[in-house]
DNA sequence: TTGTATGCGTTATCAC
DNA sequence: GTGATAACGCATACAA
């Protein structure tokens, strides 16, 4: 509601100054910044990108800017990150990957819209959305027995994460299911990486009743497998199979192709956007946990 | 300069309300937010990490709060995560890969602190910090051309990145120093990713006179060369040698491994940070143009 | 050492 | 349709 006079006077203004709106002014004013946050352990790891691509695709539709930020997996980085929703710079923030105790994060997820993705801590009001990694770990264990194997090795992660544990539940499940005896040897821990693969199953192949086939924490830790296993000459998948987990890009590229479980990462990250939103709305929040399906890619390294 | 009562009745009031400062407030008053974002093409090229690292490291040491951003080569996200420094959300911006023309790109540059890092566009007096892609890609032909290859093929980026551009004219100029005749042929474009790789590579595979080398632009491209000759029932590098391009972690991961050029990643970061650094304290920055060196790292793919 | 007033840049409100 | 004013939350400067 603006004469076509004043409108081009004003125009005529911004030019000369060069005006910009400072976006402080305007959203201390607004009491909103419509940016959301996305605080993930590493851009490094591949599994994060569809994920965010959800959750830009989303978030762009409503007006929202997404910002990413690295924790490395340190909990005072996190807090910091954390900080910028408390201390109102961002208006939500989806969390990857909870570092800071439950306690903590529920105070947080109180006064402030957050939502947990993929990752979560258990005992807290904040909402999550993941898999079932129980039912994923026993799905790529259960096919491992059907094929055959009764000697089954898992790959784990060192760093206890709620999904690793849970999917050693669905491994021993399976195992169980099967009547096939479970040993504590039979799990090995290491990091989520190349190397971690590597290691542990050079000690699997060590053992003197060594596994037939390996269920590894993730693709890069099965590509890590993998390598071991052509080092001591075996082969793939005659001596020994091998399922990773996340269906990342490189299990489609790398020789052989990688059996692997995939997780809907764009609608992993899109469904949080989604729950944010809602609490950003200050809506009441349909389902406070939301867990997706998850599927078995099968290639080269469980079957010729 | 507060006596112990005023102190305990102030913290005690935190505590009851509370209390969280906002920052919009603070940051508006002191025009300054100590946010720096990291605008790139897409967080799933794996390149970008340690770069990125490079950046947080110096920047947290400084204060500064590192932000990612993701492009996807949209030149409209890039103008509007820009409009972020100019609007006074962020203080400053490392520009990973540009896509706005160098016009705009002054002009912005002009007015906030801004540089280029690793790609960057001619003409403009935004500061930028690089390898010497002519060099680099001298550097991985010429090294070929020493195995004794005389017919050598270059994948290259159908998207025309300066980088690109560059390192096919350090190709050119391997192959004419040794006086190699060089054809158009020998050039193909694709997108920097494993099919890209794959389909270049099937069609050097069905010329008359296939290359006995490849160099490509990306390790992931050169990935799926070598996906292509393994199909072909070819051996690396014994009937074909490839080089990657970035050294990326993959690169040692792969089976046959990867013989690639290797860029300062870290440092490529720290230093665009520096810079940035000194534009935000509004010191004459010492160099414009920085170019760091690159490195042959020789693996499996080029030699037994 | 404490209290108070002012302005950062914006937008919403209200009177005109 | 226009213009003036207040207030968002903070930090600074100055007065008390």
């Amino acid at each position: 509601s603006v004469s076509p006079k004043t409108r081009d006077k004003v125009e005529k203004a911004i030019n000369e100054l060069n005006y910009q709106p400072n976006y402080l002014g305007r959203n201390l004013r607004r009491a909103e910044t419509r940016i959301i946050l996305v605080i993930l352990q590493n851009i490094s790891n591949p599994f994060y990108s569809k994920v965010v691509e959800g959750i830009e695709d989303l978030g762009h539709k409503h007006g929202y800017t997404i910002m990413i930020c690295n924790t490395d997996s340190e909990s005072d980085r996190e807090r910091s990150y954390l900080d910028l929703l408390v201390n109102r710079l961002v208006d939500g923030v989806i969390l990857m990957e909870p570092e800071i105790d439950s306690e903590e994060l529920t105070q947080i997820g109180n006064d402030f819209p957050v939502v947990q993705c993929c990752e979560y801590k258990e005992g807290t009001d904040v909402p999550h959305i993941s898999i079932d990694n129980v039912g994923a770990g026993y799905t790529a264990v259960n096919y491992l027995i059907k094929l055959g194997h009764k000697k089954i090795g898992m790959i784990s992660g060192y760093n206890r994460l709620l999904s690793a544990i849970q999917r050693e539940e669905g491994y021993k499940q399976a195992l169980r299911g099967a009547g096939l005896d479970y040993n504590q040897d039979l799990i090995k821990l290491g990091s989520y990486g190349f190397t971690g693969g590597l290691r542990a199953t050079k000690d699997f192949l060590q053992m003197e009743n060594a596994p037939t086939a390996i269920f590894a924490i993730s693709d890069i830790t099965a590509i890590g497998a993998i390598r071991a296993i052509k080092e001591e000459g075996l082969r793939i998948p005659d001596d020994i199979a091998v399922v990773g987990f996340d269906n990342t890009s490189i299990a489609s590229m790398y020789d052989p192709q990688l059996t692997t479980i995939s997780q809907p990462r764009y609608d992993l990250g899109k469904i949080s956007m989604e729950i944010l939103l809602d609490l950003i709305k200050n809506e009441s929040v349909p389902q406070k946990e939301v867990y997706l399906e998850h599927e078995l890619i099968i290639r080269e390294s469980t079957i010729k």
